[in-house]
RNA sequence: GCCGGCGUAGCUCAGUGGUCAGAGCAGCUGUUUUGUAAACAGCGGGUCGUGGGUUCGACUCCCUCCGCCGGCUCCA
């Protein structure tokens, strides 16, 4: 059983490589189905609780889910078994899907005695703009429009046994031809997604069209939650959390910050490489620093506010683009030394909300490779092409490239007054970064309204083990900050224009990298990145042995390698089990063979092994081949 | 922040009103001196997240707070 650990990750990245790609091309019949199930569900929760005013119940994902208002009462998980057991009456009871039309007045007349104020704010919505606002809802809840017009007349129903509910559908041909499912969880939803609406219980669900499809999902996710960055995070001791630190505040171990350190050095040498020069600031700045930006308005509520005893009012910087600012300011600049390219590793702060935080994905302090290019506006476009081939690079190297979507965020042409700037600097801007977008095949969503205040933007979006999305590198085309901090440069008429700025990150802040690159590789990091890069174990305690490893492992420190010796009164294959738990590479195993033969058989990773491992190799050459590697920063192994 | 759930040893968990508590792993000690995924034995370790309440009696029931998890909202 060489494979106990090993075989699941593989099975759920070959699964997760498989879903994760074709979300899209879900079969319709699938999506009839898990629909047919909100209903179903729908048709439970109002036999339990017939009171139940219901929102919007679409197919989503790998299931459905149903947003419910029971008034005074909750549903909770304990709920589950009998909400299930009551779909499974339906089910069997196999009753017909059938659909009906009506004028919307009458729906809307039908809405209010039916008590579903909901539905009825829906049907108005529908009467009023043909459609409901903003995308709030999923396809399947929509009425029919009819050709030709641009307010809906007219909108179907489809009704099951006792239940009637606002669809469009489709839906099965009845509620017997379902599938499997299983109910999932129950979280709060604000009504039509606002904050301020009243805040429903959104009951969830899996379905699939088999038992055994069913049966795989849960075990995907299983799998999913044995390569969680915060499991992992734990059991290789990368980082911890303290109550008494506070909440989404990581403390990184000497194991986690070998990878932190690795990656600086990664980027430093891209930066050098780039023609980009490292600054450095301070932890905190005046108030008046973030007004001037903006940022004190806008995110008034996630500022850290420092109060100093000498009243000035400090924050805890939040972003870094208004210090560096202020090295740009620093001295009149001209058009010949753009562009100018700043860039630093640095900590910020933001005082996120409770709900937010989480493991590595959302912290309170996090360190950034944040950079700012002030460049001319006829230098854009090679400097984000240059950004995008960085960042392209740097995760082909980790082999993260090819799990993400690239977003093209721009202005949302329905609100033009919610940006700032020119808008010819704006459509230059935007056609730049497509056109960047078009050349390197980045295949990017044009993702209307996603655009940051001052810019469009190129997103790089990843997805966690769990499939929640986290956006990594990102690329900002900014015309405003540098108009409020009144930037300059001369330029060849000696007219003083301003800079564009572009602010960018390549893995955006370490702690959502290293969350991504440990469920990414389930901890099994690149030798460059491993921790603990060889482990020798040995066979027994006596001198020679002992002396021996020792050697071995001075030899290896000397090369710069990672490397630690296992002497303790265990077992070998104790020992072995240990280091394959703790995801070393190399283990090597040195007994009196070893000292003898002066040559050793390294126990390569399960997940780097490849056919013909397992020869004897001199310890210096062996030693050398793997700080090789590690200097070269690859992600597989060659010894 | 909001809705729902959870919080017992370093870790994973058992224990639902009645000797303020157990197991495996980890740790320590001893025996063993081990050859590629778990040797054997012993020992230490918990004010059952916190504060309050109900009760003759609470890990067990109720409330506050803290923290964590899943969503929603937010994400410069």
């Amino acid at each position: 059983m060489i494979c106990e650990v090993i075989q699941p990750s593989l099975f759920l990245l070959i699964y997760l490589k498989t879903n994760m790609s074709d979300h899209k091309g879900k079969s319709g019949d699938l999506e009839a189905m898990r629909h047919s199930l909100a209903h179903i569900m729908a048709t439970a929760v109002q036999q339990i609780w017939p009171k139940a005013r219901f929102g919007v119940g679409p197919a989503v994902g790998d299931g459905f889910y149903y947003d419910i208002d029971l008034g005074e009462a909750t549903i909770s998980e304990e709920d589950f078994g009998k909400i299930e057991a009551a779909m499974r009456k339906v089910i069997k009871a196999d009753q017909p899907f059938e659909r009906s039309e009506m004028p919307i007045d009458e729906a809307i007349e039908w809405s209010e005695k039916a008590a579903q104020p909901y539905k009825t704010e829906l049907l108005n919505d529908l009467k009023r703009a043909g459609t409901t606002a903003a995308g709030d809802l999923d396809p399947g809840e929509l009425g029919t429009i009819a050709e030709g017009e641009s307010k809906v007349d007219k909108v179907s129903f489809y009704r099951n046994g006792e239940f009637t509910d606002l669809c469009r559908g489709p839906h099965v041909a009845s509620t017997g031809k379902v599938g499997a499912f299983k109910l999932m969880r129950v979280a709060g939803a604000y009504w039509r997604g606002d904050e301020k609406r009243p805040q429903m219980q959104r009951l969830y669900g899996v379905a699939f069209a088999t038992e055994e499809d069913l049966d795989r999902h849960l075990k995907m996710l299983e799998e999913a939650k044995k390569r969680d960055h915060r499991r992992l995070g734990q059991e290789l001791d990368l980082f911890t959390f303290s109550d008494l630190v506070g909440p989404g505040l990581p403390l990184y171990t000497p194991k986690g910050a070998v990878i932190i350190e690795e990656l600086k050095n990664a980027l430093k040498e891209l930066g050098r490489d780039h023609d980009m020069q490292t600054v450095s600031i301070p932890h905190l700045a005046k108030l008046e620093l973030y007004k001037t930006s903006g940022h004190a308005e806008k995110f008034e509520d996630e500022l850290f506010r420092v109060k100093s005893h000498y009243d000035q009012e400090f924050v805890l910087k939040p972003v870094n683009c208004p210090h560096h600012t202020q090295i740009y300011a620093a001295r009149p600049r001209s058009y010949r030394e753009l562009p100018i390219r700043y860039v630093e590793q640095t900590m910020q702060y933001r005082d996120e909300k409770p709900g937010q935080i989480g493991g590595l994905q959302r912290t309170r302090g996090f360190t950034v490779d944040d950079g700012h290019t002030f460049c001319r506006v006829d230098q854009i476009e090679q400097e984000a092409s240059v950004l995008v081939e960085i960042i392209r690079d740097f995760y082909k190297r980790l082999d993260l490239w090819g799990d993400h979507w690239v977003s093209l965020s721009v202005r949302d042409p329905a609100t033009p007054d919610a940006y700032i700037g020119d808008p010819k600097d704006w459509d230059q801007a935007e056609k730049m970064l497509a056109d960047v977008a078009t050349e390197y095949k980045l295949g990017a969503k044009r993702m209307e309204g996603e655009a940051a205040l001052y810019g469009p933007k190129i997103d790089f979006m990843f997805k966690d083990a769990l499939g929640r999305e986290t956006q990594l590198a990102t690329i900002q085309l900014d015309f405003a900050m540098p108009k409020r901090f009144g930037l300059t440069y001369t330029d060849k008429d000696d007219k003083e224009v301003p800079p564009v700025m572009i602010h960018r990150a390549i893995l955006g802040s370490f702690e959502r990298f290293i969350m991504l690159l440990i469920e990414h590789t389930a901890g099994r990091f690149p030798i460059w990145l491993a921790p603990e890069q060889v482990r020798l174990i040995t066979v027994n305690q006596e001198a020679a042995t002992v002396d021996f490893a020792a050697g071995v492992l001075a030899k290896a420190k000397k090369l710069g390698l990672r490397a630690a010796v296992d002497n303790s009164n265990e077992s070998v294959g104790k020992k072995i089990r240990a280091a394959e738990l703790a995801k070393v590479p190399y283990t090597v195993v040195i007994g009196e063979k070893e000292i003898d033969s002066g040559e050793v058989t390294p126990r390569i990773r399960q997940d780097m092994a490849v056919q013909g491992d397992g020869r004897s190799l001199g310890v210096d050459e062996f030693l050398k081949t793997v700080a090789h590697e590690a200097k070269a920063r690859v992600t597989k192994t060659s010894v």
